[in-house]
DNA sequence: CTGTTAGCGCTTTCAG
DNA sequence: CTGAAAGCGCTAACAG
């Protein structure tokens, strides 16, 4: 049965356990963080101290010593941004399972407040970081590279990577997109974007594959549903004949939805609509809205597991990774 | 003399600063992080040897000698349900305006996995714990209250907090929705809920407040969208002449709405729906979705302001903080 | 397999 | 206002 633990006035340390297991500090701490080096009998002995005693390592403690603080940092954006939900999953759960622990930060869609943060995340010496989009300042890739650290850029592709990469072309997306839309026989075209880096990258695809103006509506990111009514309205203002809209994000294209639907407009008959994130409530909506799929806690996985592999000392064969993108057709295109 | 260090192997720590700027190593801290003992030339002079140096302070090595982490443990069910996610940026960006960071952990649904995280989280020594729901294991509330450190249970009341708490009664919730169904003269009413515990809650005080029987469908959490248009297909099969449905989110109550209304259905006419949580969406949908407003970035606001004054030595008037909540009634219940 | 020694980089004493 | 000494709790490096 259990005694109370006699009221540990201070947390137990390695050494409490050490000296109720009647071993060294450091063999206590081999014990538990590499059994395999030590005596059966000792670690039996050092896992009751711990149950005992009631101790819990200290990780910052042992971080300075072993120069490996078992944190990522994790930059986003904001956190808020139902986008990078899945991925921040999955890097949180990958991580964790391989006792790394994320850190997140919101850089915001601003720039300057980037290196800022970059500063507070590496003054918790990370083992590694994931940045949300590429890193752009000069200074900023510079201060990464001499880090020393892995580094995984996501969501997003180029050919000048500071360290690593997991993303997809955005420029590729607009263009697929447009085609998608031009193959269709629309020729009058909307464009409803957030103004964010990658979004305007898809919107600049879509407008090079499209080749003539396009009604364009744009709003500071991150967008919403209730901005997705206003743009529509403001495209509908631009063309009232409008056969298709291209919309940066699911949520925003269901405002575009809404608001046609609410002029008395069809969706798709008179105006079809697409998305971007396959959303999980994308498929369920009346219609259920055609979007571009990208696995976004893939993304995170992959992101995740570079880091580790990197940390482990592992070589990494392929340091960018172009995870691609697929349209899914659904209703709001006419499918 | 030495030539400007064109690349800093190593890392520049405090010692090198204090170096370049002829002082010792604790002026140099102090300059840093105490500036109003230290004269304003030496201030300077430092400010400029950490410009030159590169240097970036490691709060592992502080905390550890400090006691003081600068970091704030936060534990979620799961980081990407749209319900917590303003209390998350909120609680993220006021305590980066003071200076700490918040570490997120996901505990799951699971509570068996609660006390696993909260060892790995409390290994990290966080000068503050904020945790969503209440504490139930009698161990770990134990367990937190051994630790010391400030402890904010959030999004939920109860009338034995483990130290704080910022949150609402559910059990109100569930009975005010109710009883503005039964003002309204519905007698024929639904519930589709997720099965976490703050939502069983609500349903507690919902059916409660009845006092006969209504037709349920209880999902596993998170609920979606999705969930929700299979939820109202299995409520209308159990009673077909549903006069109202109060449902635990309100992506949830949209997709409750979606299977009515492609049922031939028309919300508010033929079946009135109230979601909960007043998501940004709610309002802009059609019909626009009655809900419960809950002010969550406001919880992480107050959950932050505890933990921080706890932490300089404030005292706290009021440890435990109901915020209250409101029936936002819009079309989707005939507003 | 186990122990000793020596710090990691910083901040808390306690003195000037 | 500035400094010297003394660790915080843990683990790398080297013995045995």
């Amino acid at each position: 049965m259990k005694n109370p633990p006699p009221m540990p006035n201070k947390a137990a340390t390695l050494h409490d356990v050490a000296r109720e297991a009647g071993v060294s500090a450091i063999t206590a701490s081999r014990a538990l963080s590499n059994p395999g080096v030590v005596s059966d009998a000792t670690i039996e002995r050092v896992r009751n101290a711990v149950a005992k005693t009631g101790y819990i390592p200290n990780l910052l403690a042992g971080g300075l010593k072993s120069k490996r603080s078992m944190t990522v940092a994790g930059l986003v954006p904001v956190i808020s941004v139902p986008q990078f939900l899945p991925t921040i999953r999955s890097l949180t759960e990958t991580l964790d399972a391989q006792g790394y622990q994320l850190i997140l930060g919101q850089s915001g869609y601003d720039h300057s407040r980037e290196e800022k943060l970059l500063n507070t995340m590496i003054s918790r010496r990370p083992d590694g970081i994931v940045i949300t989009g590429l890193v752009h300042s000069r200074a900023a890739r510079q201060q990464l590279q001499r880090l020393g650290i892995p580094i995984v850029e996501m969501w997003d592709l180029s050919d000048r990577p500071v360290d690593m990469m997991v993303g997809f072309s955005h420029l590729k997306v607009g263009s697929a997109i447009a085609g998608y839309f031009l193959a269709k026989g629309w020729q009058r075209l909307g464009i409803a974007t957030g103004d964010d880096h990658r979004a305007m990258m898809r919107h600049d695809g879509f407008c090079a594959a499209v080749g003539h103006p396009v009604a364009t509506a744009i709003v500071p990111a991150p967008s919403s549903l209730e901005m997705g009514r206003k743009a529509m309205a403001d495209l509908l203002a631009q063309d009232p004949k409008l056969q298709a809209v291209y919309c940066s994000s699911d949520g925003f294209a269901q405002g575009v939805v809404i608001e046609a639907q609410s002029r008395g407009l069809r969706v798709p008959q008179d105006v079809a609509v697409c998305g971007f994130g396959d959303a999980d409530f994308a498929a369920h909506l009346r219609p259920s809205l055609t979007t571009v799929q990208v696995d976004g806690a893939e993304i995170g996985r992959r992101a995740a597991q570079l880091i580790v592999d990197r940390c482990a000392g592992r070589a990494i064969e392929h340091p960018v990774v172009d995870l691609g993108f697929r349209i899914v057709e659904r209703e709001s295109t006419g499918a």
